[in-house]
RNA sequence: GCGGGAGUAGCUCAGUUGGUAGAGCGUCAGCCUUCCAAGCUGAAUGUCGCCGGUUCGAACCCGGUCUCCCGCUCCA
């Protein structure tokens, strides 16, 4: 464990000394969970981002990618399921420090409930044997009744509590039905306090006139409320996909482990829209599609891994995420959902559009059912720079520090350092370099000693090349640009 | 939000019972060097996270605050 907090320290702290990520605002003691991305940094996630566009978009023709609007209509959550999912009731008892959804402590309570009538169920059932009539026992039995009254009257007055954001009346629930805390077993809770996960603006600027509205928590959106003004201009046939790359934001109560989960993030996201019935074929599909992609980058099998959810999210039938081994541990990387058709149906609801497509094969109007994959860009970034860094031992003894990122993705793709800095070397070290700059991210590097120079190289990008010798390359120039090509490759 | 740990140069850290800062690496200028750092000469860099208090005097003691790491909690 001590072994991976320093592991981890040494990513974070690598991670600032060589220009990839720092945090936000540092001159005035940064903000919490908010990062920039310094100049290798915003290369290597350009890199990323352009290795999965040209994955999803450019070798799929039937993906297309957009770009939508961080600024949706409020409508738009509402219909999503986010203005209800991303609020919750929080509550603290105090003795334990333990935190606990409001409702759910409830819902537990009433659950209790109605475990003592399958008790009373169940005791009746053995003493009538045959004779036990369950819908009649359930109407008539006093007891039965008398819990479930109970348990009806908790869950109406909770609903209405909240849909009416009463919760000092939550608060006062939990007190008079005596609910204690499972950890400490006091009732010696904090009052109940609202928590949205989604940032809210004003769009407009002055009070009267302006409208309250949210920074979007998630790309999907965007892609769902454009996907007739997709499907009808780019002629797109079922099954099909929208991409799109963006950022999303989420005000998390509790934002942590560097770039991992960060207010401010950005998501690579792609709807596929597929025909009612078909999911199952899709989701398995895009499982393997998506591992695919990970594994084509060159790093370990053993650092990825599939979790299947139990629980599954408000839209979703069935979901998995493909979980990376980060330095803490195996943490979701990207997740794959089958959404149904909850979204379109949802957005057709809410805005009274409708969202179908005429399947010509089928000769029917439906709303199609949607596979997504959803990855993290930061995420990703953390995979393959944590992955990157490596500490190896030489012959000698000694050890370097090493960022072994994969070519494809490296900021800087070539160094060009004339072995010594004279006879003429510098000059034309300095020709190459001028030629190779309109093709690649190249560097130019003369200070020092060459193998001083390797090192740096070594532990900053990763991106040097073996030449034989300076004089060597330039014979073979036109080799060395193709073995870049390759590399690039 | 709660609990634990931490914050001194770009990085890793030292700093004795309070007497206004150091090392290693790195960086910069130069020398040496035709292939894998730690050879030579010189230089720069810190309101000791921030604010306040105690004191003749605070990196050190006290209070507050911000930020980071770990655990709990949360996570479409």
């Amino acid at each position: 464990m001590a072994k991976q907090e320093d592991d981890f320290k040494k990513v974070i702290s690598h991670a600032k000394e060589y220009g990839y990520v720092v945090q936000s605002s540092e001159i005035y003691d940064g903000l919490s969970a908010v990062y920039d991305y310094a100049q290798n940094g915003a290369e290597l996630k350009k890199n990323i981002r352009e290795y999965w566009w040209r994955a999803m978009v450019q070798l799929h023709e039937n993906i297309v990618g957009i770009d939508s609007a961080i600024f949706m209509h409020p409508t738009t959550w509402k219909a999503s399921g986010h203005v209800d999912a991303f609020n919750d009731p929080l509550i603290d008892n105090k003795d334990s420090k333990k935190r606990y959804r409001a409702d759910v402590l409830i819902e537990d309570y009433v659950a209790k409930i109605e475990a003592k009538i399958d008790k009373e169920i169940a005791k009746a059932a053995k003493r009538f044997g045959d004779t036990f009539d369950r819908d009649q026992f359930v109407s008539t039995h006093p007891r039965v009744l008398k819990y479930r009254e109970q348990a009806e009257a908790i869950l109406k007055r909770m609903g209405r509590s909240l849909e009416q954001e009463d919760l000092a009346d939550v608060k006062a629930l939990i007190e008079e039905l005596g609910i204690a805390c499972p950890v400490s077993g006091s009732r010696n809770w904090t009052d109940v306090k609202q928590f949205n996960l989604m940032f809210g603006t004003r769009l407009g600027a002055t009070a009267d006139s302006s409208m309250e509205l949210y920074l979007r928590p998630e790309t999907a959106q965007g892609i769902f409320v454009n996907f007739l003004n997709i499907q009808k201009s780019g002629r797109m046939k079922i099954p099909f996909g929208i991409a799109q790359v963006g950022k999303a934001f989420r005000n998390e109560i509790v934002a942590r482990q560097f770039i991992f989960r960060m207010r401010e993030f950005e998501q690579m996201e792609m709807q596929f829209f597929i025909r009612p019935g078909d999911q199952q074929k899709w989701y398995e599909y895009w499982k393997e599609a998506r591992i695919k992609w990970h594994l084509s980058l060159g790093m370990a099998e053993e650092l990825y891994r599939f979790h299947d959810h139990d629980k599954l999210a408000h839209y979703a039938d069935a979901a998995a995420d493909i979980e990376f081994k980060f330095p803490f541990g195996f943490k979701e990387l990207e997740g794959i959902h089958s959404r149904t058709d909850f979204d379109l149906a949802n957005h057709e609801k809410f805005s009274g559009k409708k969202l179908q497509y005429f399947d010509p094969e089928l000769q029917e109007h439906y709303v199609p059912y949607v596979v997504e994959t959803s990855i993290g860009l930061d995420r990703m970034f953390l995979a393959v720079f944590s992955n990157a860094l490596q500490e190896e031992t030489l012959e000698d003894g000694s050890s370097r520090t090493v960022l072994r990122i994969p070519a494809v993705l490296a900021p800087v793709k070539a160094a060009i350092l004339p072995l010594v800095k004279k006879d003429g070397l510098p000059e034309i070290a300095s020709e190459i370099f001028e030629e190779l700059k309109w093709e690649f991210m190249v560097q130019y590097d003369e200070k020092d000693a060459v193998g001083r120079r390797y090192r740096r190289q070594d532990a900053a990008e990763q991106k040097r090349i073996p030449i034989a010798s300076l004089s060597a390359a330039i014979h073979q120039e036109v080799d060395m640009k193709q073995w870049l090509k390759k590399a690039k490759a």
